[in-house]
DNA sequence: AATGAATGAGTCTTCATTCAT
DNA sequence: AATGAATGAAGACTCATTCAT
């Protein structure tokens, strides 16, 4: 039953198929089979939209980070002008509830992973990791001169992260309160460094 | 011409033969084939010594593991008594020269997303992530009530493994000494909080 | 808006495109997708005009083969009346250029080698070599008996197509001079025989 | 049931597979299953002993040229000394019942044709049509000046191949007396020229 | 103890065809 | 008349595993 105009329909369905089948059998097992019927259509059709399989990865892999960085966009807009709050919306936007489910933590970290041999994945990656960097740095530049700023960016990033992974392979649910407190401490004791 | 005691050679051959290739090559392509030529023997052997490709590679992770181990043991034995002196020779032993070169990261970070989906390899990390926050939480419960030192623990086990993770995913090598003196820092301050 | 009258056009436009693919880029890689893209259609008008993707290939080398037959006919119509004349005319059409240049011969062998596993193109191609043979026989019949034609004709039909193999399967274009001399210089030799 | 040794044994078996798929199937639908299939042997195996498809196609068109070579050097080894014999020896080697017989020369046409755009093949088919054309010439530069030879062999390549081209596109068999016939009075027509 | 020959399931991809619009 | 969305079979290839030697 074609249909004119289902381009972004069908590249939308099968984006969250392979979220889906990258969740539940891991990133080795996600075959364009196993995606296919996830979406419910047929295995060609993957080709036809996204020209082969690593299309529709990276096509994914953009469309996570492009949700990581429309959340954290967000945050910001309707965060105060203090550095503090702006740096807390940061750190709750990287903790915010589609970010930390299970899926989208599995997904991430098979993601990364992959993209270590994968010269497109890695240059997304690598936007996305230079981005949160940039972020936290900017803000912490408004109290602190560039050394400090620096290296505050760099904690914060590197807590934000290892919270993040720590979440993503553990069994249970990340609760994000804790995170968010302990990343909170953190900036408030930086910005009062000097 | 079978020879006596091959055992425990052939194990670890194979074993540094695993860990070359997936550096190299990715988890996904590091086939059998890949590991036994590198290894300078034939593929039926990796069924002899670990029964199939799955028993090498848990092998592998557990060697990885006990490394970590051992030089995280090492490292608290020759540490003062001090907490702070022995916390922080914990985050060396985790940034040290071992740890921290490429190949041994992108290892880590493969096994790691693969060990989401398979039960054996997730039990394995399981252990080694809640030993390096037993061990943080010890050395805080010194000196902090058993609440302070939970989070404490957590921020620091969650700063050593976001630079791991940070580094792991760069392009360049990692420079263990910023993040040994973040986490330093991090640490002092804990400490100083009551 | 439908327009009338577009058979005609459709068909031409699509034969062309076909042999254009075929040419650049071999008959197994001819699809009807590439096909369809350099005749600017869409692929679905294959199967409306031609019934499929085998019809579209069966009337091509039907075309190919209607326009030796035109330059045959062409050639034998403004030749004398001496065999002699008439059989250089027919060696003339056979390496015209619309025959020799290296698009032509490489579709014309794709096709003859197809032809041996699809009958209804094998049968193309037995009228096709069986006129030749006839066109020269009938010729030299006018000079030779009936076995002496026989010989004769199959010599020259042989050096015909030997030439244009050998040159279809060359690197460089095919320089029609040489065949044509040694084409000549064969039939005079056959014709003064008796 | 492996065993050693089997590499000569295998790679034989396929050719021969491969020939007679090509023969039967032609060469569009002499797919590595049908081919596994005459062998007796799974797919698989294929790119274990030739590395892909590709390299058994290699092999089998290095192997029937092979032939042909060897059948020439026979032909010419038990000739006489006199120019003509030794063409004529190198006609009928040519036209040899091996050559001849319909698979053969259905397959020579299927990998020529395939050989027009796959430089590998090409390279192949290109150093066998000049092998020809040198063994002739050469023979009749004993007897003609260069450029004479030059021309006698150009065309006694061209009605060899010519016959050969006609024989692999009838239905019948070739019946080999006749080409025979005419090349060696062609031959000897030639030779007499000066 | 060790080899490597052999298998066959599974992967991605390509492609001619069909059909609702 | 024409499109292009969708299918699904078939293709080549990879790979972990098995097993006779």
């Amino acid at each position: 039953m074609p249909k004119v105009g289902m381009q972004p329909i069908r590249r939308q369905q099968l984006i969250h198929a392979t979220l889906s089948a990258v969740n539940e059998l891991g990133f080795a097992d996600a075959s364009i089979t196993q995606i296919a019927k996830r979406a419910g259509v047929s295995t060609g059709i993957i080709s036809h939209y996204f020209d082969g399989k690593h299309g529709l990865i990276e096509a994914t892999m953009r469309y996570l980070l492009q949700q990581l960085a429309e959340s954290i966009a967000a945050a910001l807009q309707s965060a105060g002008d203090l550095p503090e709050q702006r740096l807390i919306a940061i750190v709750r936007a990287n903790f915010s509830a589609s970010q930390t489910d299970k899926a989208a933590m599995k997904t991430w970290l098979a993601f990364w992973a992959s993209s270590l041999h994968q010269p497109d994945l890695h240059r997304l990656q690598q936007v996305n990791h230079h981005r949160l960097h940039s972020n936290i740095k900017y803000e912490f530049e408004k109290h602190l001169d560039r050394q400090q700023a620096e290296y505050a960016a760099q904690g914060l990033a590197a807590l934000i992260d290892g919270f993040w992974l720590r979440g993503s392979l553990m069994t249970t649910d990340l609760d994000a309160a804790v995170p968010i407190q302990i990343c909170s401490a953190y900036i408030q004791q930086q910005l009062k460094t000097p």
